[in-house]
DNA sequence: ATTCGTCAGTGACGAAACGTCACACATTAA
DNA sequence: TTAATGTGTGACGTTTCGTCACTGACGAAT
């Protein structure tokens, strides 16, 4: 009793994804502020209708790319977490691959902060906030699995009263305060602070795993060095690319 | 050659505040999500132009909003930074302290959350963004007093290749990046995971310190336990309020 | 007292963006 | 060929926005 399902699954997925870049152009136009529904139409070969049939408002279609962009990030993520190296070293790889991330693709990462704004999360459906829910916990698996070499290989043993979940989450929140805080830095220096984006990140992120006495420790290891080689290796491409943009990571102020 | 003020500054600003609060009101009545301009002005004895006199939009209006909050935030970090007891104490305290105001004025924490959004920021007044970047640099006066008091006391020393600001910024990125992911479980327990802002918080500022060799280490004090009292003398007002919305501080989960 | 200039305040109005729905069209089954 | 069902359209009504020509109050000058 099926009703005749004229239109398959994968064609909607495409159009959806053809919207969304779509938008994703128009934001690296004309900045996200001055995205609207009627421009995206105008960009996309349908009619307001069938846009809308994909998403009930302009809240509704930042936040599916938003949700995008965090499967863009997530295989970021991948990749660092089946990096060689110590668990330690990778998991700090990881936290980087999200600074990259958000050098180099800075309308998805600001669609990806606006998405966490109450005032877009409030308009949008529940089709797409439970898939964002969903995502989150999709990238927490890369960590989980650095978190579990690390418990594996003795190198870090759980803290009294902490899970692993609870010890992902500690990187996770780490790493999105910095880079979120100092998103403003992270396109361009602007020098409004005296905070360099990646030397905080590489700081804090050494501060909580000395915290939770993740071996080798900060004293016993030149951990900078290691993650420039690593960095250079991994993501070579998109330094370059990032190079490309003008801007560059900056190890000397700490090294 | 001043020109005849006839409006005075004060009169200015009472009437800003006076649209801020209206403002709240509404959001806390309709949610964020549904505040207009026109019911703004609505509620409030002055015209449509009166109040774009003194913000351009809406998003300019919830950046206002974000800055009046970030004054009332300020308050309470002042005062765990005056607090009786050790460094590392108070400023764990002090963390509990923007717990405390995220759970008390939801509505002040989603405007400041949505002031962070690129959509918002976009299309605010310079006057009000350099406003905001004041009043964040103002919040971290509190934070600065404290880790001076642990520099002065050497119960805290500055980490290799760190400053007294970059320590502080690492607080404040750590407690944001907590408080922040995990704001759908701060007003009510959602249940969505098994994560536990109080608890979450709790240990992420405890590894963070222990990274920083902050003494007294975690092992050589019950922190939870002066926390707890802490919070009941400093901010039992507070924590009355909160326990009156039906929500309260759980400690039992970890100490 | 009258005139004039200035400025805060007003709210009606046009523009922009939104979101819907009645209709058109295509495809399949009878 | 007809009917039924699912899909696509864009014109249109609605909401929200933000401006601006006007009003009136007040003080200064005449």
């Amino acid at each position: 009793m099926t009703p005749p399902k004229l239109l398959d699954e994968a064609a909607l997925k495409e159009r959806e994804l053809l919207i969304i870049n779509s938008a994703v152009l128009l934001i690296q136009k004309n900045g996200i502020e001055n995205l609207t529904m009627d421009k995206v139409v105008a960009q996309v070969p349908f009619s307001k209708g069938t846009v809308y049939k994909h998403f009930i408002g302009k809240e509704d279609l930042l936040l599916a790319i938003s949700n995008y962009s965090i499967k863009v990030l997530g295989d970021l993520f991948y990749r660092a977490y089946q990096f060689k190296g110590c668990a330690r070293s990778r998991m700090l790889l990881l936290n980087f691959s999200y600074l990259i991330y958000a050098m180099l693709y800075p309308a998805l990462f600001q669609c990806v902060m606006c998405a966490k704004a109450p005032n877009v999360v409030g308009k949008s459906s529940e089709k797409h906030i439970n898939a964002h829910d969903q995502l989150e916990t999709k990238l927490m698996t890369s960590i989980n699995g650095i978190v579990e070499d690390g418990l594996n290989d003795n190198s870090l043993s759980l803290p009294l009263n902490m899970d692993i979940q609870q010890l992902c989450f500690s990187n996770w929140s780490m790493a999105y305060g910095a880079i979120t805080l100092l998103s403003g830095e992270v396109e361009q220096c602007s020098g409004r602070t005296s905070l360099i984006v990646e030397r905080e990140l590489f700081n804090l992120s050494n501060l909580l795993y000395d915290g939770m006495c993740w071996k080798p420790l900060m004293k016993d290891k030149n951990h900078c060095g290691e993650l420039k080689i690593a960095l250079a290796e991994l993501f070579s491409e998109e330094l370059a690319q990032i190079k490309a943009k003008g801007r560059e990571l900056n190890f000397d102020s700490f090294s």
